[in-house]
DNA sequence: ATGGAGTTTAGACTCTGAGTGTAACCTTGG
DNA sequence: CCAAGGTTACACTCAGAGTCTAAACTCCAT
């Protein structure tokens, strides 16, 4: 893939829709030239094929989520505040990117594949939390865990669902609203208060 | 699709790993019919297509979650004892299949575009929990929530994605230890002893 | 201005692989 | 023994990804 100017990528990040609701296979190059407004001869110009544009798309995605949360998880403040602000950074990714978001969790396989975007996707969000655990041990804000790294892929999996199913697919949800939600459960728990 | 015999029935099932590894579309119908020992005609003649046996896979994957699923959320004891049955049942079903487990996640977004499945895969796992939601607020065990069917999806979405990356990933880990993490995240959340 | 390097595009081409169609062969129950 | 339907080989069509070529254009640096 070489550099691609801005107005290509831009247009890319437009046609999100196209893989969103038709998934890869079902898109035809001469469809993405016809989305975009660049011709197919172009888009093999810059990038290595069908499947290298999708990755693109992908690198965006996970760019956003790796940069809201990494701000939210470095900020200031108790771990569990900043572990209620990591939640909100990333579903707020949903709301901005709805369909660039669900091009990739629907042709999620082809980006597990790409090894550089599976260790992507880990750093954006799995380490991060990780660590947020680790600073909430100490800093008493959250209960230590017996396995970080399985509670921060849960949590992960929570926020990733949730954004999906409800933020990406449902503009009338508020993230506000699906956050307290999956931070509530997150934090709190189901058990009835006084219980634990 | 026709009715499919139980020998090749079998051999798709086997043959899980071939989509868990490389998708859909790099599975040719010949590496099918290689792996599986069914010819090439004979797989058109019982199935209509490629995609149709992917989703015969999937099928029987939402069949296990769902049987699993609906035994442990209707048997006896209190909603939250229920709850932690339902997610040790759905999280079993990863170690019990993780090929076609993984395979399903791989080409999650062609399963999700044949509604059928999509709805069997919400009917599965998402409506149960959100029943036991409520009977858990009924009988006590449970805290009530404002959105039980948002609460329902992150609790999916944290036992699939853990399910998934962990026990259909790596089969060290055992069931029942990744069960009792997810099990404490749901039910006693994070924060310290006696905050909440 | 001239030349060269890189960008952009059209269009024709190759090649892979999905899916079809046909006909042969086999198996089994009546 | 026949008929119906299961099973298979093989040859075929067709869509579409990706390649190649060459022309046109832009933007410098000399």
């Amino acid at each position: 893939m070489r550099a691609v100017p801005e107005q290509i990528a831009t247009q890319i990040l437009e046609a999100a829709e196209l893989f969103a609701v038709r998934g890869l296979d079902d898109t035809k190059m001469e469809d993405i030239a016809a989305a975009t407004g660049v011709p197919k001869a172009t888009l093999y110009y810059y990038f290595d094929g069908k499947a290298d544009i999708l990755a693109f798309l992908f690198h965006a995605v996970l760019d956003e989520v790796a940069v809201a949360v990494t701000a939210a998880a470095t900020g200031p403040g108790l771990a569990a505040d900043r572990l209620r602000r990591v939640v909100v950074a990333h579903l707020e990714v949903f709301r901005r990117m709805p369909m660039a978001s669900r091009a990739l969790q629907f042709d999620l396989g082809r980006a597990a594949r790409v090894p550089e975007l599976a260790t992507r996707a880990e750093a954006s969000f799995v380490a991060p939390v990780r660590e947020l655990l680790a600073q909430g041990a100490r800093d008493g804000s959250l209960r230590p865990v017996p396995h970080p790294a399985i509670t921060a892929t849960a949590i992960m999996g929570a926020v990733t669902t949730t954004g999906m199913n409800v933020l990406a697919m449902d503009s009338k949800r508020s993230v506000r609203m699906v956050a307290d939600v999956v931070v509530a459960l997150v934090l709190d728990g189901l058990h009835p208060e006084g219980t634990v």
